[in-house]
DNA sequence: TAAAAATACTCCATAGGTATTTTAT
DNA sequence: ATAAAATACCTATGGAGTATTTTTA
């Protein structure tokens, strides 16, 4: 008899194509993984993975049990959050995925207010990019996500939480800085600082100055916000700063922030699920949170 | 940690209402079956059972957790199928439902080549009408149905097997027995015997007859179609037959069975399952082997 | 030869059984 | 009064741990 077991040791070996590292994930021993899996193997009368020295591999065979697994262990997570969601909204452990380029800066807006209101909500946060959101939302990893729109995927749904203008920052003594709203179209390519390759902020960017190619510009990406704007006050260039890092509180005497000419750039920030989790209840209701504060912060903004 | 267990014996108890029986479908005690429905209710902290003296019923918060339990189960079933399916086909259980006017004439025509050209298949046989098995087949709890289509179920795929023209089966001695092809419109109502409500060959030869009405039709119908063939014998009606229960070999010298009239009223036998299923290739080959031996049976049927 | 998986064994948590009591109609 | 579910208590299966061996790149 096929049991929870087998499939929730099955997802996690084939996640980390390791029997230890499964193994560890499962909070149990490698020989009790090494146990479980060759049973389920021996139970269903196939070879499920190929042991070798390396990563271990899936079989062709076991691919389809192993997706057919995952889905059965989001499902019965998905009776226990139903259960939970029951005793009250955002109630227990909750994961949450958010953006570098957001995270540093909503968290500090958001997290009072919602340890004062949800006293018995227990997040765990996790920060990285875009890419992997969307993979550990669709894997079950994390429950929710706070990512830049559009996401384009069918299995997840969205809700928008706001817009977030992106500011000019340059440097206090630049000739420019003075001078009145910015224009994306007069940036000069070669002072242009930015994040790396990867994060969705250096596209977003590069979409509203529209330059297509990176060809030209300024140097090596930064992993890091705070990063690019030392350089922006060290005078190195100019770079994109969304309004969100202002509201949170962002104040350098060495940088000047102008707003752009309407209609400014800017970047939709959302929640994103797995349209089929039972949460939703939880999710609007952060939502309706990160959107208020968001809206509370709005004195902070520079000028 | 929910497990299969308590989701396998949730489902169990939603179908029948009733700890005992429950037990007695997972093949386990009372006590065994009231422990693991008590923890779970005590993990998911919602009440899903209310304990009454006669049948037990859900609560409003436990059907959501049975649907969804019940996916799971039938999900985990899958894998156990697919797995079984790679050892070949028609290997291991099937269980198969049939209605009762096709159980008893189809089952001889097919069941020696199925257990000569499959003899590691275990098929387990379940009779009754078509509402109970497309019930059963969406519970799971028949893997593939044979009965006449329309089916009209999203959830399920069907495949057509064979057509099943109707005959006129009228008593030897009648003056009508010598006449050619009969016509469905000249059938007397008052002389038409059927089988009791309930069952889709009624139905069938009432619109095939154009009687929407069952008002004027020959007192009460029967349970099986032997029996209406013996009132035939006996002189008090007609009835249509399928052509399936000549072919199975029917043969009583006290009855005459005419072809009707182009087009002559016939009905479509056909394969369902759940789309889900895995076994898809499992049924097709069965579907190939019964629609083999229909046709192979053509020799015997009746003028 | 080293990292990784399998094996050997021991222990204990828990599912299940039997016997009985409680509950609700 | 009685059927049905809960409880008490005991047993045993099997899952997990530790220690060790085997495998294979």
């Amino acid at each position: 008899m096929v049991t929870m077991r087998h499939l929730r040791y099955l997802v996690a070996l084939a996640e980390t194509r390791h029997f230890g590292r499964a193994a560890e994930l499962c909070h149990v021993t490698q020989p009790a993984m090494s146990a479980q899996i060759r049973e389920l193997e021996e139970m269903l009368g196939i070879d499920l993975v190929e042991r070798r020295r390396g990563a271990i591999a899936i079989t062709s065979e076991g691919e389809e049990i192993v997706r057919r697994a995952a889905a059965v262990v989001a499902s019965v997570r998905d009776i226990e959050d139903l259960a939970r969601q029951r005793q009250g909204v955002l109630v227990g452990p909750l994961a949450l995925g958010i953006i570098p380029t957001v995270a540093p800066y909503l968290l500090p807006l958001c997290l009072a207010t919602l340890r004062a209101r949800h006293p018995r909500l227990e997040p765990r946060l996790r920060e990285t990019r875009t890419t992997s959101l969307l993979a550990e939302l669709a894997a079950g990893r994390i429950d929710v996500a706070i990512l830049a729109l559009p996401v384009d995927r069918p299995e997840l749904e969205t809700l928008a939480l706001f817009t977030d203008r992106f500011l000019l920052a340059t440097a206090a003594d630049d000739p420019d800085a003075a001078a009145g709203p910015a224009d994306a179209a007069t940036i000069r390519p070669e002072r242009l600082l930015l994040l790396e390759d990867g994060h969705c902020l250096r596209e977003q960017a590069l979409a509203h100055c529209r330059l297509a190619s990176a060809a030209n510009l300024a140097t090596l990406g930064a992993t890091s916000l705070t990063t690019v704007l030392q350089m922006v006050a060290a005078g190195y260039g100019v770079t994109l700063m969304p309004e969100l890092v202002a509201r949170a509180g962002f104040d350098d005497p060495r940088i000047v922030l102008r707003p752009f000419r309407e209609p400014a750039p800017a970047r939709e920030i959302a929640l994103a699920w797995r349209a089929a989790s039972p949460r939703r209840k939880d999710f609007q209701a952060l939502g309706r949170l990160v959107t208020e504060c968001w809206k509370a912060a709005d004195g902070r903004a520079a000028a």
